[in-house]
RNA sequence: GUGGCCGUAGCUCAAUGGUUAGAGCUUCGCGCUGUGGCCGCGAAGGUUGCGCGUUCGAAUCGCGUCGGCCACCCCA
């Protein structure tokens, strides 16, 4: 029989207690960032009918080509499991007949989302996200509060050199006309591009623009640039929102080129990169990015409500806030007590100290299982305590423990029943 | 899905194709019958990712496979 050696799924991985910290000090600034905004949390089932995101996210984009984890049930239904949020937050609203609800509706959520890639640095089969929908409200402005917020949540994590790349991708009145035109303008220069670029002509001509072949990119720059494309309505809210972000001062780069890979952007779309501080450009990954899709809601059945938003990476911060050096404090304290035991009367009453010290707050450390003292003793000034109580035989039958200063080395003999008051006095001080 | 680099103890790494694959750190125990850090001694921990081949002999060479990383693709 051979021994079974399991690991965990490809690109899936465990966090690990050391890693805790990151994902709770990112958890809780989120969390405030978007209580003083007004989102309210929600959380959504991991997994959703797949057609929501078919749908949603779109039958063109990679993410629904070959990415989602798909499961047939029992009864016969597809549900997949969800590669990004935005569509089953707008099912839920949908569901849930948010549009009753004062607009806009203001959501945030933080959990784990499933594509079928293969997997890299930052780039994960099982990975978490955090974001941020508002729905059913036009005005540009949200377009820029949206950016800032999730800029505002870089920055109280102590994350430098960010930069935002922003661009319009028009709406149906204007793309439309405008990626006739630049089929044309490519088809036009076909035998100079790159193979996948002349296969994106026909599949998804915007990503032509987002070509990194170095042939590509003189026929790229000549190329007619959608923003001179854009219809008046589109126009004056890209404009407005470049307004907000400058009067907001929030550093963004205006990138003809940024195309997002889903199918349900409408207007602005936006991504987040950091900036490697020798080389100024931007390194890998987005942390996140986002923007408008005016018309999701009405694709997934409800009414034609507009609506944006944005999301970013917990691995991909946490990795950026390891590289960087970001310190974490570790919200638990360490243990300030520790309880060491000797024979079994002793054993015994320990029981009862603790649970006297758990009525009271104190958290204290123990090794019960351990009978040796010194090893006990060496378990405490790994936990770096400032107290040790000892109880051995003798002291178990006077009712009485030791209490040892692990700084001076200091002893001293007290009544159990005055020993949690007593500890508290020493740690006040 | 395509191509490239890499897999030795929990961690960081050694070992010209040649005895029984080693060291530091970590963990546990002992020195100290009831007192931590330091020190000393010791133990545990490996089918060299896995499988098949070449060879008298494989951690080392070949093929396959799994996993990690990188590029493409795309995105968080």
């Amino acid at each position: 029989m051979k021994k079974p050696k399991f690991q965990s799924p490809t690109g899936m991985h465990d966090i690990l207690p050391e890693d805790q910290k990151y994902f709770k000090k990112i958890y809780d600034v989120v969390s405030s960032v978007a209580d003083f905004y007004g989102f309210s949390k929600i959380d959504t089932p991991v997994l959703e009918d797949a057609e929501i995101f078919s749908r949603g996210t779109g039958e063109a984009t990679d993410i629904i080509k070959k990415e989602m984890y798909i499961l047939k049930t029992k009864g016969g239904d597809f549900l997949a499991l969800r590669p990004e949020w935005t569509p089953s937050i707008i099912r839920a609203y949908i569901e849930h007949g948010m549009y009753n609800l004062p607009q806009p509706v203001k959501l945030w959520y933080f959990g784990p989302c499933f594509r079928y890639e293969h997997p890299q640095a930052g780039r994960y089969r099982q990975f978490w996200q955090f974001g941020f929908e508002v729905i059913g409200e036009k005005n540009p402005v949200i377009d820029a509060q949206i950016i800032q917020i999730c800029y505002n949540i870089l920055k109280e994590l102590k994350i430098k050199n960010l930069i935002v790349e922003i661009n319009s991708i028009g709406d149906n009145q204007c793309r439309p006309y405008y990626k006739k035109l630049l089929t044309n303008y490519l088809k036009s220069r076909e035998v100079s591009l790159c193979s996948d670029c002349k296969r994106r002509i026909k599949e998804n001509v915007l990503r032509v623009l987002d070509c990194k072949e170095e042939k590509c990119q003189i026929i790229k720059s000549e190329a007619p640039q959608i923003l001179d494309y854009l219809c008046d309505e589109c126009k004056a809210h890209f404009k407005e929102v470049l307004e907000f972000l400058d009067e907001i001062e929030l550093p963004y780069n205006l990138n003809p080129y940024l195309v997002r890979g889903l199918d349900y952007y409408t207007k602005t779309v936006f991504e987040i990169f950091y900036l490697d501080s020798q080389s100024e450009k931007d390194i890998g990954n987005a942390l996140g990015g986002g923007g408008r899709y005016d018309k999701l809601v009405k694709v997934l059945g409800g009414k034609d409500v507009p609506a944006a938003g944005a999301a970013l990476g917990v691995e991909r911060i946490v990795e950026l806030m390891k590289k960087e050096n970001i310190e974490v404090l570790e919200k638990e304290e360490n243990f300030p007590v520790f309880l060491a035991q000797l024979g079994s009367l002793a054993k015994k009453k320990s029981l009862r100290i603790l649970e006297d010290f758990r009525k009271s707050k104190i958290k204290i450390a123990e090794s019960l299982g351990r009978d040796s003292l010194k090893a006990q003793l060496n378990k405490a000034n790994k936990l770096n305590v400032k107290y040790c109580l000892i109880i051995g035989q003798k002291e178990a039958l006077d009712n009485e423990v030791i209490l040892r200063n692990m700084e001076t080395g200091h002893q001293e003999t007290i009544k159990i029943e005055n020993v949690v008051e007593e500890v508290k006095k020493r740690l006040k001080k």
